[in-house]
DNA sequence: TGTACATCAGTGAACGCGCGTTCACTGATGTAC
DNA sequence: TGTACATCAGTGAACGCGCGTTCACTGATGTAC
């Protein structure tokens, strides 16, 4: 993923060099968002799109990997605010809020495929989970599972699932979109059914059959 | 992933030259085991595991990708071979074969994460779908999948499971598998239900309240 | 109002590294006569 | 049985590349007096 030099860009005034930080974190989306992998987005590929020095990165980044996990935690803000936007939707019943926060998910999957990757598929909460400054990935990443159980338990209180543990149901339901997410994009030639979203939503928020869609 | 160079090997005696080509498939399986990603499986990691020069490789292979291709390969036949074997132990009920399968199936993930990634998480199916070279993968993949598919039907034959459309609802039990196969791995410090496949299994199976184990 | 100076926001050249790949080659081993 | 030769199974040195990172620096801009 080697990029052509950007237009050089004016060097910031004083006391406004932090711009330069929110520009690189947006470089190395870009990116991710043009294909790249987390592996491949480079120090160099990210100053050549900015239009800055590779050195000039350092003022704001001690290395490679912590610009990654900026763009985690950026990309678990943006993930969240599209899922609270959907639970937010005015005159929408309990079931059909589950439905478009669930779509939500996948779609963001589908639409940003590189990004939605390295929110689950890096080292960020392996070996780095002890680094305090990937705490805040962790806990915007529990934000997003709490919508979902959220948004099953709204349906319970709507007499619309029969969960008696919304956050076990949320569990099963989030294991089975990452799944989804992850193989429509990494086996697209498999015959998908086409109602399969609506089935994995349907039996694993236990939703009662007369708020089912037909499948 | 960088390796200390092993013990010198032998020569191969004259006709046995391909025994190499198999030395070259183990050593990059052996790198994923070891716990390096795809992208670092590095000809001369390779070449230094196996005990040879790095351009001897390409009596063998054209090039690096085609090795990891190997790999896939050789790790599909494994897992198949796995599931297989669950497929066929002699005294099972129906239900308990599949969640056998199905067990197998994760606990093949959780052995070996990195091998099980390149299995979809590649871009073997997406640019690479078109060589010839790809097609036996996913041939084997099929037939993981043909197992899971056999497993839910014959649960159908034998009363265990109301499902109508035993394909569709694989689909559904392999995307909640591999997604929870995946997670575990990557969000290891999540708070994973217990009993979170055979709830996964008994819902996305259909199978029936007397068939399944108490969650 | 002018000017010396500190600070900010960067730059340019260079380093050592591991990589994939090429090239010309070598030495043991089997085979033809 | 001996020997010339073809072939096999590799080797060793070198290439150019992009990378992360370091170092000493520069030039514009704001501030103190």
């Amino acid at each position: 993923m080697s990029m052509t030099p950007t237009k050089t860009r004016e060097r910031n005034r004083r006391g406004e060099g932090l711009r330069l930080r929110q520009d690189i974190v947006q470089a190395a989306a870009n990116i991710l968002n043009a294909g790249g992998s987390a592996a491949s987005v480079s120090l160099r590929d990210i100053a050549r799109q900015v239009g800055i020095s590779a050195p000039s990165i350092y003022t704001h980044f001690p290395d490679r990997d912590s610009i990654v996990l900026a763009v985690v935690q950026d990309t678990f803000v943006e993930l969240k605010d599209r899922l609270e936007t959907q639970m937010n939707r005015p005159g929408l019943e309990a079931v059909a809020r589950l439905r478009a926060v669930c779509v939500a998910y996948l779609d963001f999957a589908l639409e940003w495929p590189q990004r939605y990757q390295i929110l689950f598929g890096g080292v960020w909460n392996l070996a780095e989970a002890q680094k305090s400054s990937s705490v805040g990935a962790v806990v915007v990443g529990d934000e997003v599972f709490a919508l979902m159980v959220e948004a099953i338990a709204q349906c319970v209180v709507a007499g619309q699932s029969s969960s008696t543990d919304p956050a076990a149901d949320a569990s099963a339901l989030w294991v089975a979109l990452h799944g989804l997410a992850d193989l429509r994009v990494t086996a697209p030639l498999f015959p998908w059914p086409p109602d399969l979203v609506e089935l994995l939503i349907n039996r694993l928020a236990l939703l009662n059959p007369t708020s089912e869609s037909p499948t």
